[in-house]
DNA sequence: ACTAATGTTGTAGG
DNA sequence: GCCTACAACATTAG
């Protein structure tokens, strides 16, 4: 669910209300999800808030708090209890909820960056057009699946991978060594914005997405081409289409994303 | 009943 | 080592 315009967008919410305050105590409801000792906060103050990638780290004042809302993670500041919540985190003044439908979001505790985080690659935002090149310079394959790669960048998933590459035209089976400098660029420009359009519209909810606050991202109704099959490219008129690409559904408009 | 869903990871094969 | 396909994880919605 959670890609990194919704993570960024939790993030900014949760920073003011939850910075400074002391974790008095972790309730662990269902613990599928609780991948270290997360316990080890207790006692710990909250100093920071951060996003790296899709995830959420909370820098307390020996260690690092991290998680991954997977596909249906919630992060929610003094909301109800539901059926899905699976850890309570008791602060001083505030209670934390992290709530999961589907169980694939993941918790860890350590007292430094752990190594899965450490390894994932920079964040498109941050990235100068310069590097972005040079690092597609040495890749291989299709470009929607090297995008989604959180090795090669960091926070894009399947809703933004689509529209940037519907802004960029280029289709997203286009092999990488087929795309010109230029339209690379493009790509990088198309990228930034698109996560830049989508923040400001506090991400998009599909299904299940809410920011910390319990409520609803709008850029789904900006939305060119995911969850758009059949309907009109507000370019051209030709209907959307959805094909299979690395096991993930792939939106894009036939005559303005060519090869 | 069947399929797909905003994600990641381990395994196997080319 | 790199890239790809597939299954698995657990649950809901159409």
């Amino acid at each position: 669910m959670p890609e990194l315009p919704e993570v960024e967008t939790i993030v900014r919410g949760l920073k003011p209300l939850v910075e400074g305050r002391l974790i008095e105590s972790v309730e662990i409801v269902a613990g599928l999800v609780v991948k270290s000792p997360i316990d080890a906060v207790e006692g710990q103050i909250i100093r920071a808030t951060r996003r790296l990638g899709k995830n959420v780290l909370f820098e307390c004042t020996r260690g690092i708090l991290s998680i991954h809302l997977g596909m249906t993670g919630k992060l929610l500041a003094d909301g109800a209890l539901t059926p899905y919540t699976r850890v309570i985190f008791h602060l001083n003044g505030a209670t934390l909820l992290y709530d999961d439908i589907r169980q694939f979001g993941r918790l860890h505790y350590a007292p430094e960056l752990p190594q899965h985080l450490a390894l994932i690659g920079p964040d498109p935002l941050r990235l100068e057009a310069s590097d972005f090149l040079a690092r597609l310079k040495r890749k291989k394959g299709r470009i929607k699946p090297l995008l989604l790669n959180q090795h090669f960048l960091a926070g894009l998933g399947n809703i933004y991978v689509d529209e940037a590459l519907f802004r960029a035209g280029i289709h997203p089976n286009t092999l990488v060594s087929a795309i010109s400098k230029p339209r690379a660029a493009r790509l990088h420009t198309a990228i930034q914005e698109t996560l830049h359009e989508a923040i400001h519209h506090g991400g998009s909810s599909i299904s299940d997405y809410v920011d910390a606050a319990g409520r609803k991202g709008s850029f789904q109704e900006r939305h060119r081409v995911y969850d758009r099959e059949g309907a009109p490219c507000i370019h051209c008129g030709t209907p959307i289409r959805r094909i299979v690409i690395g096991q993930r559904g792939t939106h894009f408009c036939p005559k303005c994303q060519k090869g």
